[in-house]
RNA sequence: GGGAGCAUAGCUCAGCUGGGAGAGCAUCUGCCUUACAAGCAGAGGGUCAUAGGUUCGAGCCCUAUUGUUCCCACCA
């Protein structure tokens, strides 16, 4: 043998070798051939910010699982990776390595500050590929893009111009979310809502020309500078007649009106609601029907404007503080109330969210969401789980415009142009614009595009478009999309209507969904609970393989699961036991082993085997076609561990000893069989099963390159295996009892076996002998054998005679319990078959099953009191 | 306020279109049996959250309740 595998298993001795070996035979690169089936898997960019993360690793997993089965299947699979994610974190880390660096971003202008950043993001994609290579992803490199490249950009500026001319983008001034830390706008779906302690101001307004006052609350006393309005509800019969006066605004003293809206609630607080149309997004709507002012008071970062001397320059917290304390001085705070409330926040930073009236760019939503609900509708796009496209018909049913533009450096730029003369606004493809009306050259807008808009083009603008590409033909739409169902909002639901409005079709047609990866504890893994685990570590200590098992086993699409460390030690030791197993079969082998295929003379344990594997191809087949990852992993371990370990094995070893046919046989099978669920779980574990198949093939081949296991009708031995598993019944039997007398397995027996298929069991003799401590075995139709222990199963009697260790009472009272148990078997299964109900509804099938599975427990019972009367004699 | 998920062995979770409750870990008992102690052979352990209903038959389907997690909306 050229190779041979080490003595124990240790992933690090071979995975990074192997990796490199795929990459170097080229085994990943996907070639285009119309002959057969595309097959590709979208992913999520991974985040340029650098970790690869356990969210990723399970990301990463499941659709390499995929594309590996698929691949291994005879369809082409390509994975399109891309590093983009030109986000709000993403500028401020080059900002803050800028600043390390001594560069301010105003010192180096944007162009510069692009060339650092994309020099920064590539050195960062390309330790993502390297992180993503040691897990074991095989996606083809070769194909990488970043889709921040010039062909990116200019899909996107097609996109751009083909919406504004089609009146899908338009600029207008609108409230929208500002981040005061970031600087920029960001869109709805950006903002997180948390629960914070805060306080319930009331106020009273004084009405003008008169003495009295209106009371109203806020937990915002500060917008109170911006105030335009205060409003009622039009039936509140309490505020009637006021509507249509004035009333006083404290510290300003602005004389602002009194409005009816039906957006106030007339249970709520006082019924009164001042309004601050520049600083909530309500009051806005308000403020638009009733047609009143828009007062923004604060700078960019929520500092009071100069527009308010006392305040001006305060942060807009100290700003609170301040009013607070002048509102009570001019007698206009009635009293404060403790009060939990919402308050949105970036879910980049963190930072609180100031609601903000500003020009900004937006899609209308509208046109573009109806296509995008009908395809899922007609089951052109298909989630799975099924549920999650309730989450997607929500969003997309209750869509507002989307705001796309952000006050960032990092990005896509808009591509548009203003003329600073006349005021003239050009949207082009081009790099610059001359006014058309007055000749200028024009200044193009400096704000950037929301991350999401280029990544809602990457089914596509990956693949070359707008030039219709040989990829772009071949491989749009994709097959699968795996991503978490945190990301359905951001990403799926926007490349589903990018797609239908630029193709004409929607960008896959499945889209796997799976939950998130939690700590041990349930909680979401994040930085600052320092709860988070690296992947990279987690490889470091147990393989890449045992890591991705963990994720695929032992938990169902769309729910969350929980990082668990012995469930990747558990993994770990499926590997160790597989790389054992191989070894047992290689040191096993002769040097000039040759394998030929399944040899013809098999015998009946060989067959139940053959039979075995060749069920299980076909449910693994079939679960992974529906997606059920989970389940297809637990029965190839199932396999792996208890039918071709603990019990084929076993079984050869007398027959390896033996030498000869039955030997050459038996290693046949033995190749055979591992060979079989070495390509069934490739997919799950590559590296340890590329090792193993090579050493096993003396490096012939690859087990990438090999295709995957298929149920194959020629080989049925479904009575060979019902047979055999009368052996293994007995087996079994024979071992329980000997554990329940307290035998230890030094101490061997001759075994009496009283059967009506003798034969099958003298056949058998070698495997009691072997696995069941017989010293010898004998077998017949009857036997009277005293002062012997009895395992019964439903085909066997078998008298285990051990004389002084045998107790009578004890062994009645055994096979009294034994009894029981079979008596309530009877009880259930007769009572079955004697409901009428039961025999006039129940399938055909099911009932004949019941009555076999009957018959049997009878047969056992008849042995069991055979041998509960042979001890009382 | 709207919606979704989860509730099964001590723990973490499976359980496919309804047909006698499963795995891993943990526990207990024996074993260093020449592939593997990261192992082998056995064992114990569950009113499948509660209450109704549909059905010959319910962990699974329907209704209600309780607990729990999450998403969306957000009343100043």
């Amino acid at each position: 043998m050229a190779k041979e595998l080490a003595k124990s298993y240790n992933p690090k001795d071979f995975e990074d070798r192997i990796y490199k070996e795929w990459n170097e035979k080229g085994c990943f690169r996907a070639e285009v051939d119309a002959k057969k089936t595309p097959y590709t898997i979208v992913i999520p960019p991974p985040n340029i910010t650098g970790q690869l993360h356990m969210g990723h690793a399970l990301d990463e997993t499941l659709q390499d699982i995929l594309i590996r089965w698929k691949r291994m299947s005879g369809y082409s699979a390509l994975w399109l990776p891309g590093t983009d994610h030109a986000s709000i974190a993403t500028e401020a880390k080059i900002v803050e390595k800028m600043r390390q660096e001594g560069v301010t971003k105003e010192e180096i202008g944007r162009d510069g500050f692009m060339k650092r950043a994309w020099e920064w993001k590539k050195q960062y994609g390309g330790r993502i590929v390297e992180q993503l290579k040691k897990l074991g992803s095989s996606c083809d490199w070769s194909r990488e893009r970043f889709t921040m490249d010039e062909g990116c950009n200019k899909a996107v500026r097609e996109v751009f111009v083909k919406y504004y001319n089609k009146g899908l983008i338009y600029r207008g001034e609108r409230i929208i979310n500002w981040c005061p830390h970031c600087l920029t706008s960001i869109s709805d779906a950006e903002v997180n809502y948390e629960e914070q302690a805060g306080h319930f101001w009331h106020l009273r307004y004084k009405i003008k020309d008169t003495d009295e006052y209106l009371e109203l609350a806020t937990t915002r006393p500060e917008t109170l500078l911006g105030d335009t309005a205060v409003a009622v509800n039009p039936n509140d019969e309490r505020y009637k007649d006021l509507v249509g006066k004035t009333v006083i605004l404290p510290l300003v003293h602005r004389e602002i009106p009194i409005v009816a809206d039906d957006y106030v609630e007339m249970d709520f607080g006082t019924g009164v609601v001042k309004i601050t149309p520049a600083h909530d997004p309500n009051d806005f709507e308000v403020g638009l029907r009733h047609n009143l002012p828009v007062i923004n008071v604060m700078t960019d970062d929520a500092k009071i404007t100069d527009d308010y001397p006392e305040y001006a320059g305060m942060d807009r917290y100290e700003a609170r503080k301040a009013i607070v304390e002048d509102l009570e001085k001019e007698g206009a705070l009635v009293r404060i109330e403790e009060y939990s409330h919402n308050v949105g926040t970036c879910y980049r930073c963190g930072t609180t969210v100031e609601p903000r009236v500003s020009k900004q760019w937006f899609v209308k939503m509208k046109p573009l969401a109806e296509p995008a609900i009908k395809a899922v509708k007609e089951g052109k796009t298909k989630f799975v789980p099924e549920r999650f496209d309730k989450i997607y018909y929500h969003w997309l049913e209750n869509i507002k415009d989307w705001c796309i533009s952000r006050q960032l450096w990092w990005g896509h730029r808009i591509p548009a142009f203003y003329c600073d003369e006349c005021g003239e606004t050009v949207v082009t493809k081009e790099n610059s614009a001359v006014c058309p009306k007055c000749g200028k050259p024009m200044r193009q807008d400096p704000d950037t595009l929301d991350t999401w808009f280029s990544s809602a083009l990457w089914p596509f603008s990956t693949l070359g478009w707008p030039e219709n590409t040989e990829d772009l033909k071949y491989f749009y739409p994709t097959d699968t999309l795996v991503t978490g169902y945190d990301i359905i909002f951001f990403w799926v639901v926007r490349m589903m209507f990018s797609g239908i409005e630029n193709m004409g079709e929607v960008p896959f047609k499945t889209v796997l969904i799976h939950g998130l990866v939690r700590d041990s504890q349930g909680r979401k893994m994040s930085k600052s609970l320092g709860n988070g685990i690296d992947p990279l570590e987690v490889i470091d200590e147990y393989g890449a393989d045992a890591l991705r098992f963990m994720l695929a086993t032992g938990n169902s699409p769309g729910n969350d699961m929980r990082y668990i460390d012995e469930k990747v030690k558990s993994a770990r030791n499926f590997a160790n036991k597989l790389w054992n197993a191989s070894r047992f079969i290689m040191m096993n082998l002769p040097d000039d082993f040759e394998f030929t295929g399944l040899p013809e003379n098999l015998s009946m344990e060989d067959k139940w085997l053959v039979n075995k594997f060749n069920k299980l191809a076909k449910e693994v087949n079939e679960n992974l076609e529906k997606f059920e990852l989970g389940v297809a992993s637990t029965k190839i371990y199932d396999f792996i561990w208890d039918i071709y370990c603990d019990w084929y094995i076993e079984l050869t070893k007398p027959r390896i000893q033996a030498g000869g046919d039955t030997m050459k046989s038996a290693q046949a099978v033995l190749v055979w069989a591992m060979q079989g669920m070495l390509k069934l779980l490739h997919p799950f574990m590559p590296f340890i099963t590329e090792e193993i198949w090579q050493v096993l093939n003396n490096g012939k081949s690859m087990i990438m390159l090999e295709s995957y296991p298929v149920y194959n009708a020629d080989i049925n031995y479904d009575s060979e295996e019902k047979d055999f598993e009368k052996i293994i019944s007995a087996i079994k039997a024979v071992r329980n009892t000997r554990t329940e007398m307290n035998v230890p397995p030094s101490v061997k027996a001759k075994l009496f076996i009283e059967t009506k298929d003798s034969e099958l069991f003298k056949s058998c003799t070698v495997f009691f002998e072997k696995l069941a401590s017989a010293s010898a075995v004998e077998t017949g139709e009857k036997f009277d054998i005293p002062d012997s222990a009895n395992a019964v199963t439903d085909s066997a009697r078998i008298f285990i005679p051990m004389d002084e260790l045998v107790d009578k009472d004890k062994e009645i009272a055994r096979l009294e319990k034994e009894k029981a148990k079979v008596q309530k078997d009877i009880d259930f299964l007769s009572g079955k078959l004697n409901n009428q109900g039961f025999i006039a509804k129940a399938p055909e099938k099911l009932i004949e099953a019941e009555k076999a599975k009957l018959a049997k427990a009878e047969e056992k019972m008849t042995k069991i009191m055979q041998s509960i009367e042979a001890f009382r004699k």
